[in-house]
RNA sequence: GGUCGGGUGGCCGAGUGGCUAGGCUCAGCUCUGCAAAAGCUGCUACAGCGGUUCGAAUCCGCUCCCGACCU
């Protein structure tokens, strides 16, 4: 391989927590850089949620063009691998205008679909998902097991057994194509016409919990509740078993005060901002630094460059 | 001062002589297409001291603390 082979196009990932400040960092380097950002959050592809989501606010729209924002419904299914395929695709048209493109995000299967890449699988009709998901409401977890392990015994080692969502793909999946799940798993690392940094953001952890809390009472006071309240009558769809909006409900439905709910919010944003964290830490090939550390992100992007 | 309750792990809470209740928090972790989802693991406590007993959170005594009532 010579130099001339390696893509001088560079795609820097800004990573980590909730609450953590990666909009704002994101924006200061998409200005400094003169580039856009194209978003990674499971929840903001949503064009349906908006406050408790945390999407940049409209001035910010204004500073900097974002992508992948809005552009669903929660009423309609969405995936990583949707995602994958819409980065990807909005990736290269954006690569024709800028050499250097900002993804930021705190899904991690999202940002991981980028960067590794899944697998080239068939699809999977919903309706399929939806009866094995309907086996498993009705009868438990057994009969997914017995279908896993007679007909991928390889991926049966492998699972978590216990986590019906993932026995759930995976007979979907066996039972629609007639072949073995692990079969297409492969393993590799897909392939991208650009060269990738991944940065994710770290902070003391108290400081993040406090910055979490704060940051849910003021997202009550921007009218969180308000929101909740239309999309009530959709309380069911998966898209709003969401960090917030399940205890909003609850407090819609009369179950409990806005005043109680608040502290239940900020717990589940704090354990959702854990269970982050803890994919970062164990993710390797990231570059980890402090939020508030422009400058050694500059450098870092720089060095790239 | 007296009488009666009660003191169980960070929190809630069962347990009246022998087999670590349970839930929550917290912490650690897992996942190749619903991922802010869905799961997994860990945290052996009985207010203190003494006694009875093979064995006590559980029975007895004293001390301390909390609550209610009485004077």
């Amino acid at each position: 391989m010579s130099d001339k082979d390696i893509p001088n196009k560079l795609l820097v990932i800004i990573g980590g927590p909730t609450g953590i400040g990666k909009t704002t960092m994101s924006i200061r380097l998409a200005q400094h850089f003169q580039t856009e950002i194209i978003s990674a959050d499971s929840r903001q592809v949503y064009k349906e949620l908006n406050i408790g989501v945390g999407k940049p606010s409209a001035e910010d729209l204004i500073k900097i063009p974002h992508h992948l924002i809005g552009h669903a419904s929660i009423h309609n299914h969405y995936s990583a691998g949707q995602y994958a395929a819409d980065a990807l695709h909005l990736l290269e048209k954006q690569f024709q205008k800028h050499d250097l493109l900002f993804l930021t995000g705190g899904t991690g299967l999202y940002l991981k679909a980028i960067m590794q890449g899944f697998d080239d699988m068939p699809d999977v009709p919903e309706e399929v998902n939806t009866y094995w998901t309907n086996v498993w409401k009705e009868k438990g977890i057994n009969d997914l097991l017995i279908i896993l392990k007679e007909k991928d015994p390889e991926y049966f080692d492998l699972v978590d057994k216990s986590n019906p969502m993932r026995l759930i793909r995976a007979v979907s999946f066996i039972m629609h194509t007639g072949t073995s799940f692990s079969g297409y798993h492969t393993g590799k690392t897909n392939d991208r016409p650009f060269r990738i940094l991944p940065i994710a953001l770290d902070m003391p952890r108290d400081e993040l919990y406090h910055r979490i809390n704060l940051r849910v009472a003021e997202m009550i006071n921007s009218g969180w509740l308000e929101e909740a309240k239309t999309l009530f009558q959709f309380r069911h769809l998966k898209a709003l078993q969401t960090v917030g909006y399940k205890e909003l409900f609850e407090v819609i439905e009369g179950h409990m005060t806005l005043d109680q709910a608040i502290p239940l919010i900020q717990q589940s944003t704090r354990q959702y901002a854990k269970r982050q964290m803890t994919w970062w830490r164990n993710q390797g090939e990231w570059n980890h630094v402090n939020a508030d550390d422009f400058k050694e992100i500059v450098a870092l992007i720089n060095r790239q460059s």
